[in-house]
DNA sequence: CTATCGCACTGTAGT
DNA sequence: AGTGCGATAG
């Protein structure tokens, strides 16, 4: 039995029970990935076409990572498998069957800025507050109704979703939610909820199509399943309604998604829904020291939703949990950067050895500076991610309205984009008489001489010619050809060409990027259709970490959120920002539920360290820009005393005021150079003494900030020199009038 | 129609 | 701190 070597008794059992519902409950660093890819090895060893078997991830590194592992296990019949997430697999279907839920297979994915958009869009129309309605949490509502799978018609015709959003002064909510839909129809586009509710509307309404995939799917396996939400149970529940071979593998503990509709009933409720289940548990641990064990153990063991169970070790004590206290966001970065380094000397460890998981993304910058200063290679994971960039989301407007002309969204970003004379008022009139003569926006553009006349009718046509030339590109051309074409004739490389401000650079290097993206995508001999519609039908749901890996240096020091770490490992784990309202979030701390789901994820943070594991706080922090004073985190009192080196680690702080903790602040950071934070990864070191010379001073106009006050825009009129480096610049601001500066201590910009 | 400036707002996690 | 929006001037 080739599959189960160095596999303990429940692993070995979870890999060989290959018929009939299967449940895993594995353990934080029980081997749980390992079972999964031995047990399709296995399925695949004993004649189980590859065809045959649905493995479902939650990322899609996940599903690459799995897909190589088999790989190397069984062989080129691993590439037939369906391993991805459930938006990605269930959009494939959609697109082979988009006919039957009423749209066509060139659909668009909106993602949540699109969705917002256009719902402020709809807001506006319907004259409604948008203070009241506001975008994020009118998609919210309709998220969560699409996730139960309540469509628009049935919560209008409830009258208790009606109740409840006139209890909270929002009774226009499933009217909202209606034209939404209507638009998004309109638009040839589905959002992210949609992937999931479509999918089950198409198997609930066409049973020729759902027993097609039944029979297709044989063998089904859910990974991370503690994440599920309702929309995804039923399909796979439908989905393996006829074989019942379904595995799914996940842990309670680490259900850290409820938020946005992950369902913990659904691991707790398995068993009723397939009465003859099985369940396994994998509670030993492989990954971390008995006392990172422990104390991830005493810090869920006060919750109350959860299934019993010990997760134990046989591994060494090890050291005992590490508390760094700081008195600055600052200061914090510091005492984890030094705490790297040291480990770094005295262990030879090695930078990937090293996370670094917080809360929220924000709290980055603070360890991004102390890291850069005593030069320490870093990667952050997640943050404003590379897809997420403006410049980045332009272009692939460019790609989407060029592939679907009835995508809305995407149409409002590049119309005018580089500028090319159609303003708001001239979108506005081609709405109208889209509306007026029901029809597309697209079919006004075919003829805008009908409504438009001079300028504005020439501007468009060239704007209908050039987006009617791209499209012919996508078909003929492969996508790297279509995509560098598109970037060049629609000028987007050019204005950011021609932008020489820092921030300019980073974004021209940004779409370079982009397109060495799509060249690896079309030289990838595994990519079959080499179109740009088949690259985009992948990149509107790629995650955070699937960017585009550019550099060979993957020695990196880790900076990630926590929800971002889940499924990873590393020698030397640090929690950093271990303050009350901000972890727990303060948005978590309302019900007992929500404070559950906080501590479990907590309790991720803790298992991804294998031997060692520092927490940290700081009493102070700047929030947008305005200094706050912050209290340890009750989270810190949560944990068992015996497994931390300082059983008293802290003394709450009450006699600081803040006005003197903004002193010792200053006093303290006062040599920092800070740089833009969305420009951290592009541009390494902002030097002053390269771009400023004396003679420019008379036309150089630069934007200036020192610490955290912004002084706007101004012109410099002297700069003063020391040791042939400029020193001191002189600005006359718009704003403030003129001050003598401290180079070293501002981020320039230069406009 | 576009560019610029000041003001208001933002406040979790990610497909 | 960063961004997006609306008002205003050009």
């Amino acid at each position: 039995m080739k599959y189960l070597e160095g596999l303990n008794e429940p692993q070995q059992r979870a890999v060989l029970h290959t018929e009939g519902p299967l449940m895993v409950i594995a353990g934080a660093g029980s081997g749980k990935t390992r079972v999964l890819t031995n047990r399709i090895a296995h399925l695949i060893h004993h004649g189980v076409d590859a065809f045959n078997i649905l493995a479902l991830t939650f990322t899609n590194k996940a599903a690459n990572e799995m897909r190589q592992r088999i790989e190397k296990m069984v062989g080129n019949e691993a590439r037939n498998l369906w391993i991805g997430t459930f938006h990605s697999v269930f959009a494939k279907i959609l697109r082979f069957e988009a006919e039957k839920v009423g749209y066509t297979s060139n659909f668009s994915i909106y993602d949540t800025d699109d969705s917002k958009n256009l719902l402020k869009t709809i807001i506006k129309e319907q004259n409604l507050d948008d203070k009241i309605y506001k975008p994020s949490i009118v998609l919210h509502r309709i998220s969560n109704a699409k996730n139960n799978l309540v469509s628009w018609q049935e919560y209008i015709s409830n009258p208790q979703y009606y109740e409840d959003d006139k209890a909270f002064k929002r009774p226009e909510l499933g009217k909202l939610y209606q034209i939404y839909q209507e638009r998004l129809l309109q638009a040839n586009a589905m959002d992210f909820d949609d992937l999931l509710f479509n999918t089950n509307l198409l198997f609930k309404q066409h049973l020729d199509v759902l027993h097609k995939y039944q029979h297709k799917f044989k063998y089904i396996l859910i990974d991370e399943f503690q994440d599920t939400n309702y929309a995804q149970y039923l399909i796979i529940r439908r989905l393996s309604a006829v074989h019942q071979n379904i595995c799914v593998v996940g842990d309670d503990a680490q259900s850290i998604y409820a938020f946005r509709g992950a369902d913990i009933g659904n691991i707790l409720n398995f068993e009723k829904d397939y009465p003859d289940l099985t369940v396994i548990r994998l509670e030993q641990n492989y990954r971390s020291t008995n006392n990172i064990v422990q104390a991830a153990n005493s810090v869920i063991a006060k919750n109350i939703a959860q299934i019993p169970k010990k997760v134990w070790t046989k591994n060494e004590a090890g050291n005992l949990i590490r508390l760094l206290k700081a008195t600055s966001d600052n200061e914090e970065g510091r005492l984890v950067a030094n705490a790297i380094y040291e480990d770094k000397v005295q262990y030879g460890y090695k930078n990937s050895d090293f996370a670094i998981l917080y809360r929220t993304n924000a709290q980055s910058r603070a360890f991004e500076e102390a890291l850069r200063k005593i030069n320490i290679k870093y990667r952050i994971v997640g943050g404003l991610s590379f897809y997420q960039r403006k410049e980045i989301k332009d272009l692939i407007a460019y790609f989407r309205y060029a592939v679907n002309q009835k995508d809305e969204e995407a149409f409002k970003r590049i119309i005018n984009l580089p500028k090319r004379g159609i303003g708001d008022t001239t979108v506005a009139k081609l709405v109208v008489a889209a509306y007026e003569n029901k029809t597309t926006i697209w079919n006004i553009l075919e003829n805008p001489r009908q409504v438009f006349s001079g300028k504005t009718a020439t501007a468009l046509e060239d704007f209908r010619d050039l987006i009617k030339s791209f499209t012919i590109l996508i078909k003929e051309q492969d996508a790297y050809t279509a995509a560098k074409e598109i970037a060049k004739q629609s000028g987007i490389l050019k204005e950011l060409y021609e932008d020489k401000t820092i921030e300019g650079l980073s974004r021209y290097e940004n779409v370079q990027e982009l397109l060495n993206a799509i060249k690896e995508f079309t030289d990838n001999p595994e990519n079959t259709d080499k179109s740009l519609s088949a690259f985009l039908q992948q990149v509107s749901l790629l995650t955070l970490v699937d960017e585009p890996a550019n550099d060979q240096d993957n020695d990196k020091v880790t900076l990630m959120t926590i929800h971002a770490a889940k499924g990873l490992e590393f020698k030397h784990v640090f929690v950093v920002g271990l303050e009350e309202n901000l972890f727990p979030s303060p948005l978590m701390t309302e019900t007992r539920a929500d404070l559950e789901e906080e501590r479990r994820l907590f309790y991720v943070a803790i298992t991804r360290a294998q031997k060692k594991l520092t927490l940290s706080y700081a009493l102070t922090r700047y929030f947008y820009g305005k200094l706050n004073t912050c209290e340890p985190s009750r989270f810190l009192d949560e944990i068992d005393k015996k497994y931390i080196e300082d059983a008293n680690p802290y003394q709450r702080i009450e006699n600081y005021t803040n006005t003197n903790l903004v002193n010792t602040l200053r006093g303290q950071t006062q040599n920092t150079t800070r740089i833009a934070k969305s420009n951290l990864q592009h541009v390494p070191q902002y030097t002053p003494s390269t771009d400023f010379r004396p003679s420019d001073t008379k036309n150089l106009r630069i934007g200036m900030q020192v610490e955290h006050m912004k002084f706007g825009y101004g012109k410099v009129t002297a700069i003063e020199m020391e040791n042939n480096q400029p020193h001191k610049a002189t600005i006359q601001f718009d704003t403030v009038g003129e001050k003598t500066l401290l180079l070293s201590f501002a981020k320039l910009r230069i406009v």
